[in-house]
This record gives structure tokens, sequence and C-alpha cells, in this order.
DNA sequence: TAATTAATGCAACCGAGTTGCGTTTTGCAA
DNA sequence: TTGCAAAACGCAACTCGGTTGCATTAATTA
């Protein structure tokens, strides 16, 4: 494999992804680091930041790719992804919900590799009551 | 809201998603049902299958948009779908397991309206050893 | 059988993501 | 510091899943 090197518009790419309190998709990064790079650059500098497990790839609920910070994992240097994902039905963010692991138990002979947990509803900042 | 027509399309697309063992994409619905109407329509007939809770639909974890019967659904008319899905990632195709219900618990403030629960490895069929 | 309108076909469009290729940068070593 | 290999980039073209508008067809119901 290649070594990775380090250019500004990676570096502005993961930074908004760090920055953000919620996962981003290419079109949003896009417009936030304008001016830095070509879109089909940010798609490839994803690419690559999910390869070297910077960041995760988190799938919302209507099929948009999101990207968000690996927390937990850069630590050990091992990518386990076994925590819940909100999806807002109202401002439609979706956000890594780290805390809550969930475990489940599946039939004989299916061997598990990933888990996507995502649930969606309403955020606390969207609650109206 | 406006009363469901049943037309030969319809009864083609749902027939093709009956029958199936796994979750099926528009693509390869359109594919089984060729002849009998035309592509926009095979999406439309999707959307109102949903409507109708004749059918659910459930994002694979690259994205993709599958399609599969609603199975305990349609008895009691309602639409729960607490159980999860498992995505082979060597046949790419992805199942509903109904009988494996997981109940998670979350932060408060944080309102739930559905769950999204895939996980992702080797089904039964796929295993080599 | 006629009227109403849900459903369809078709063409055009949209947007996320990909590919090819020539050019620019980066990191490292001389 | 300079030179070099290849990683990263820009740009144009393309693919593909999905949507929209509108005129036409066909399912229901009286
Ligand atoms: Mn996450
Ligand atoms: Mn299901
Ligand atoms: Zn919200
Ligand atoms: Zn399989």
């Amino acid at each position: 494999m290649s070594l990775p090197r380090n250019t500004k518009a990676k570096q502005a790419v993961l930074d908004e992804i760090n920055r953000s309190t919620y996962a981003l998709s290419q079109p949003e990064l896009f417009e936030r680091v304008k001016g830095t790079c070509d879109r089909v650059t940010v798609y490839r500098i994803l690419d690559r930041l999910v390869a070297e497990n910077k960041i995760h790839r988190i799938v919302n609920v209507d099929g948009t790719l999101n990207y968000a910070a690996c927390i937990q994992c850069d630590t050990h240097n091992m990518h386990a992804h076994d925590h819940l994902h909100f999806s807002c039905i109202e401002c439609k963010k979706i956000e890594c919900l780290s805390e809550q692991s969930v475990q489940v138990q599946l039939p004989s002979h299916y061997q598990i590799k990933e888990l996507f947990l995502t649930i969606s509803g309403i955020c606390p900042t969207c609650q109206v009551d």
C-alpha cells in the first residue's frame, strides 16, 4: 500500500468533520471547504480518510452517505462501530451516540462483520413539547 | 386520500417482492417485470406499495434502497420494523431476520420513531469453511 | 356504458458518485 | 538544497438511481 500524504485540502475536510457535532455528506463538506479544491477531490479525500481509519461512513435512513470522525477507533487502531446512530426526521442530521452500545444475537451460521444501527426520530434540539 | 387501484404491473411487482427471499432494488425489480411497464412506473408502484404498508424500504450498508414484503405488519395493520436486517458482503443480498428483535435504550430527550438495524457479514449460503 | 381520476409512458432532467488523463505537489533521498 | 517518483489534483465526460411534467390510457363506480 502507498503511504498517504498530507495536503491542505485533506486537512480542511478533516477539520470540518472533526469540528462538526453531526455527520456530514460530501455536498455539505464541499460547500464548507469551497475554494480549496475540486468536488472530485473531496470524494477522493473522503475515501482516503476512511481507508486511514480517520473517519467512518454512515448511511442515513434515506440512503445518503455521511461522514463522521472516529472517536474511539483511532486510540486503539481498531475500527469497531457497534454504536448507535440517531437520525432526526426534523433537522435531517445524523449523529453518533457513542455511549450507547448494543450487542445482538444472530441465528447460527451468520458471520457478523459490522453493525449498522440507526434510529430515526426527533433529536433533543428539535423537540417542541 | 385517494383510493388505490390494482393494476397488473403493480401486482407483478408485488408478486416478485413476495416471492423473493431477500430484499430487491428497483433495478432488480424492473429487470424481473420487464415488458409489463416502464421503469418510472416501477418507482411509482414502489412508493405506493410502501404507502399502503404492503412493503417496506430497507437501506443497505452501501446506501442502495431495497424493498421487502411486510410480514408481521399487515396482520395488525401497524408498521413496526424493530427487527434486524442482514447484509451479506459476498452475495450482496439483504434479508429480514424477523425473529431477532432488538430493544435499545436511548439518552433522554431522544424520541424514537423507527429502528434501522442492519448487520453486515457473511450469510449461511456464502459460508465456505 | 359513461364519467372520474388513478395510473402509465415518454422525454427530459437532476444530483451523487466515478473514470481517464494530463498536470501539479508532496515527501524523501541524493 | 535540489531532483525524482508517485501521490494528489483539476477538469471534462460519463454513469446511474431517482424525479418531474404532461399528455394518454385504463381501473373503478354509478
Ligand atoms: Mn458512528
Ligand atoms: Mn425488514
Ligand atoms: Zn433534529
Ligand atoms: Zn451471501
